[in-house]
RNA sequence: GCCCUGGUGGUGGAAUUGGUAGACACGCAGGACUUAAAAUCCUGUGAUCAGCAAUGGUCGUGCGGGUUCAAGUCCCGCCCGGGGCACCA
């Protein structure tokens, strides 16, 4: 998109990137091994991802195994009984035997083999804007236009490559329970895998023209099959316009042009109900009288389970909400669990108005309706998945190539010793024709037959920490001796927004080696620590949708706008730099016209999270140079918990930079110079620095990092106090806050005359010594009301503490007039009298 | 809409296990030093009521209920912010 916009090489952008961010990284003073830093886009990086990609493309998924393993292996078995103990996982209607499989010919067998291959080619629908000649993210989609120059879009069918993710489901779930990830994180990838167990039931169809004869819904509760009031099929099955009536058929086409105009996003997230009636009946499987009517609706997708769902208004929010708004009169089943006013998702009832299925609990009824379904040969128990396999292709120029060559029609992997295949140059990085990659446009590309869509950018960081281990190797892309050695990543700090993508790409790939054997360990990373996001404040922009005039934030009332990220280095605050913004993007906002405000242009405010696409981010280096990294670093880590989301804002930073200028003092003086003694610490100040030693250690341990900067700094201020310039004193000080602040700390350890480095020093071992409790205050309270505080020898009997208590001046005053009820001791903490 | 997550003073946040809510920092106000400023230091700072004051009372962790001797923390129902929802990764 840049390069589009600017007319810039990819390879040098990301050269400039990369510059840029070594040396802010290196100016906030990370310690990463660079001896070790690898980039996904060197074709020395790039040949390996290829490399896997082929053994992911020469690896089907075996079933009864549970495990990957080469597809040569599948095509023997093939040849000597037929793919019966192997089902299809691409397309489950094909069937073969043995003979049958010798007979095909070479390009039919291919493409069998590609239905299971573990990365395949295949169809899918994409966001599709005809006047960019591209394909757009959902995020790019706005209101059914493109973000960028407010073209239409709709849906077209391209083909692409996938990853048959699906097929390790299983694994990806079973694996979850062997790692130390956030139980959020967990759930989340639990429920994006979304395994739930139901059934598939053929439904006859009654229809006008009647040639379509049936179509199969899947349902998690077919128990509840009897309260089936209508169908709804998704808009885009094939087969929609044949079912339709003479009469519905107008309604039908259009309500299909509108789903075809909608993104996926925006059809899940409408509050409104739409759709269509077909016109089509469909028959109760178990009730013949029963003539249910099929109609068509967005908020089902085709992409998920057959398409068709069976609607029981009774039981689910938002069959009855359709019910409802189509006036279908709804049947009850679960009795007085229905209300006739709130569908009720229960599985506790026992079903009534159900034919052969009354009386029985509904937990029950799921068994007995399965079995029946499959007596009749209508239907059968069936396990589904939410997930759907990863696209793995995009129509761009900046990615790793495919190691792939088309051969009369049939996808071939080039050999090793190709590798790797060089992203060629172009003169210009827009789209090729048809839908495909920039690479089309190269007619060398295109004469070989090579693919010429490119992989995405997961591909390169879905293996990068296996490089890591060993990133110059150019034989292996990694050596096993060196997994086997460094083994799995101990831990991994990343935001959310990878849980449902980059994470599991990478426990896949990783799955997917160990099968094959390159890897001895299934789960990439051990433990995983969700850092916050520092958000970023961004600012848009109002389009009046169709026009190139944009509109001034306080004056849109009612017109349709579409909202647009722009940078906000262009905005003064809120004000819009118009000039600016027209020389923008390279002239894309060129014909812009503005409505204004006081004459001005103000732009809408939202905090999100800070991202080069939203043009929302800010720099670190005014900062470092300001106030150094050592206060950048702690400011960062002071700002709140690691896990924690927060719009980035310097507000206090000079707190922070105050501490350590007082730090400095407790060395330092600026007209005595080095003020620091060698005397014999006294107990209060041991006291002072071994409670901080406890209070750093736990919370480094437990990751909070913002209190132990607190801890910090209440320290130097308790030293401060006692005028402590103790040789000993600080020089634990400094170990601790070593990796807080190294560069002040390593000053500091030469400022007390060492030679060595403060690194070098170890981590002093916690001495109960000084901390120790010998008595505790416990806080009393009356009716659950702080009323005052005693102190008790940690040995003191509960007899003595409420003698002591009772007889206490404060308790006493208390009591005076109120009889007291019960005496409570809570844990040996707490003290509470009930009057 | 669905999944995840969060909501505490003027602000960022603390309270690790149901047990003294507001640590620490910013900001603000007053003061010291200074010709002045910067820097530094000291004092105060949730709201409200009573009191000259010391002090004391009441309220208070998004909203409404509940459990408990005791709720920021647990339960039920809402509201709002953030992340994700398959071509950003």
């Amino acid at each position: 998109q840049y390069a589009i916009e600017t007319g810039q090489h990819p390879a040098t952008t990301t050269e400039k990137n990369i510059a840029t961010f070594k040396n802010q990284l290196d100016k906030i003073g990370f310690c990463y091994d660079w001896s070790r830093e690898i980039k996904t886009s060197d074709p020395e990086y790039y040949r390996w991802t290829q490399w896997i990609f082929l053994q992911l493309f020469g690896s089907y998924f075996d079933r009864q195994t549970q495990k990957a393993a080469p597809i040569a292996g599948l095509e023997k078995l093939f040849a000597t009984e037929g793919n019966h103990h192997h089902p299809c996982p691409g397309d489950d209607r094909i069937h073969f035997s043995a003979a049958e499989w010798k007979a095909y010919t070479d390009k039919e067998q291919q493409e069998i083999l590609m239905h299971y291959r573990l990365a395949y080619c295949g169809y899918g629908e994409v966001n599709w804007c005809e006047a960019l000649g591209t394909v757009l993210a959902n995020d790019e989609v706005i209101n059914g236009v493109s973000e960028r120059g407010g073209h239409p879009v709709e849906k077209k069918t391209l083909r692409q490559w996938y990853l048959r993710i699906t097929q390790y489901a299983d694994r990806l779930l079973e694996g979850l329970e062997t790692v130390e990830f956030s139980d959020a994180m967990k759930e989340m990838q639990t429920n994006w895998i979304g395994k739930s167990t139901g059934a598939e039931i053929e439904f006859q169809l009654i229809s006008e023209q009647n040639t379509v004869k049936s179509f199969t819904a899947y349902t998690t509760r077919p128990d509840t099959i009897m309260g089936v009031d209508f169908c709804v099929l998704a808009p885009e099955l094939s087969y929609i316009l044949d079912i339709s009536s003479t009469e519905q058929k107008p309604a039908v086409e259009k309500y299909i042009a509108y789903v075809k105009s909608r993104s996926e996003r925006e059809r899940m997230a409408e509050k409104r109900i739409t759709g269509c009636f077909t016109g089509a009946f469909a028959v109760n499987p178990f009730d013949s009288s029963k003539k249910i009517p099929v109609y068509i609706s967005e908020y089902v997708l085709a992409g998920y389970g057959t398409g068709a769902i069976m609607a029981v208004p009774c039981g689910d929010e938002r069959d009855y909400k359709f019910a409802q708004f189509f006036e279908i009169p709804i049947t009850n089943i679960i009795g007085a669990f229905f209300d006739g006013e709130n569908a009720n998702p229960t599985k506790e009832a026992v079903l009534e108005n159900s034919g052969f299925l009354d009386g029985l609990p509904m937990r029950k009824a799921m068994t007995v309706v399965i079995d029946r379904l499959m007596e009749m040969g209508i239907g059968k128990k069936k396990v589904n998945y939410r997930m759907r396999d990863a696209a793995f292709s995009r129509q761009r120029y900046w990615g790793e190539p495919f190691p792939i060559v088309w051969k009369d029609g049939a996808a071939t992997a080039l050999t090793e010793n190709q590798l790797p295949l060089i992203l060629p140059e172009v003169d210009k990085y827009g789209p090729g024709p048809h839908g495909e990659g920039p690479l089309a446009n190269i007619t060398d590309w295109t004469a070989r037959g090579l693919e010429t869509s490119t992989m995405p950018g997961y591909a390169g960081s879905s293996w990068y920490f296996l490089r890591y281990m060993d990133p110059n190797n150019d034989t292996v892309f990694c050596d096993k001796k060196a997994s086997d050695y460094w083994n799995q990543v101990d831990l991994y700090i990343g935001g959310t927004e990878h849980a449902v993508g980059h994470l599991l790409y990478s426990r896949l790939w990783t799955k997917i080696l160990f099968d094959l054997g390159f890897l001895s360990f299934q789960e990439p990373f051990k433990r995983l620590v969700n850092q916050g996001m520092i958000q970023g404040s961004s600012r848009f922009v109002y389009r009046v949708h169709g026009t190139q005039e944009f509109i001034s934030a306080g004056l849109i009332s009612g017109q349709q706008v579409d909202r647009i990220h722009v940078d906000v280095n262009m905005v003064d605050g809120v004000e819009l730099d118009t000039a600016a913004f027209k020389k923008w993007k390279n002239g894309e906002f060129e014909k812009a016209s503005f409505v204004l405000e006081n004459g001005k242009y103000i732009c809408g405010v939202e905090v999100e999270k800070m991202s080069k696409s939203k043009f929302n981010t800010v720099n670190p280096d005014i900062l470092v140079e300001r106030f150094g990294a050592d206060t950048f670093r702690m400011y960062e880590m002071f700002l709140g918990p690691v896990e924690q989301s927060k719009p980035w804002d310097t507000k206090g930073i000079e707190g922070v930079h105050r501490f350590l200028k007082k730090l400095w003092r407790l060395f330092f003086d600026d007209l005595k110079g080095p003020i620091w003694n060698a005397d014999a610490p006294t107990p209060e100040e041991l006291k002072v620095l071994h409670k901080t030693i406890q209070k750093i250690e736990s919370d480094t341990e437990r990751f909070s990092f913002n209190t132990a900067v607190s801890a910090f700094m209440v320290c130097v201020n308790d030293l401060t106090d006692l005028k402590c310039n103790k040789k000993e004193i600080l020089e634990q000080l400094l170990i601790m806050l070593t990796p807080y602040a190294p560069h002040v700390a390593e000053e500091l350890w030469q400022v007390l005359g060492h030679s060595s480095s403060v690194l070098d020093a170890s981590f002093p071992s916690f001495e109960q010594k000084y901390t120790k409790e010998s008595s505790k205050n416990y806080p009393v309270s009356i009716n659950g009301k702080m009323r005052t505080n005693l102190e008790f020898p940690l040995d003191a009997s509960p007899e003595a503490v409420e003698q002591a208590v009772l007889n206490n001046e404060v308790v006493k005053k208390w009591l005076a007039d109120k009889p007291m009820k019960k005496f409570i001791f809570v844990k040996g903490k707490m003290i509470n009298i009930v009057i």
